[in-house]
DNA sequence: CTTCTTACA
DNA sequence: TGTAAGTA
């Protein structure tokens, strides 16, 4: 498929899909008119790589635990090296540190919400969210 | 009409 | 990240 097929179906603009390919993140192929050409599993992917991304990893650290998540489910790991390892601890520990950061943030602003809704008389109905 | 590259904001 | 330009 090409690019804007895509990027429809992953919800990632087609400028970003150039930006991930520059990093290193897919290499899709070439059409003969120089259009790229995303595979099927490719989908998949980038919905991983945004996943990874927006949970605020380094493009070039997601590079590195991509191909860890080799399309399937089944984590298939060539090269154990070293390093690898201890970089990616790190990450998993930055993770934890985010998550508890942004589930304080999501339950302040559920108070809020709360708190307007309040506001808002108690014999008004909320259809809409 | 869609995509490509490059470059600027 | 969005957009403009000039193509293929």
């Amino acid at each position: 498929m090409r690019i804007g097929e895509l990027a429809a179906r992953t919800g990632v603009p087609a400028r970003m899909l150039r930006y991930y390919e520059q990093q290193g993140l897919i290499t899709p192929h070439r059409l003969s008119n120089g259009y790229r050409d995303y595979d099927e599993y490719l989908v998949d992917r980038v919905q991983k790589i945004r996943g990874l991304v927006d949970a605020g990893i380094p493009t070039r650290i997601v590079a590195d635990i991509l191909p860890c998540l080799h399309q399937s489910r089944t984590i298939v790991v060539h090269d154990a090296e070293p390093g690898l390892r201890q970089l990616l601890v790190s990450e998993r520990d930055r993770m934890t540190e985010k998550i508890a950061f942004l589930t304080q943030n999501r339950d302040a602003i559920t108070a809020y919400i709360d708190a307007i809704d309040a506001s808002h008389g108690h014999t008004r109905e909320r259809l809409a969210s």
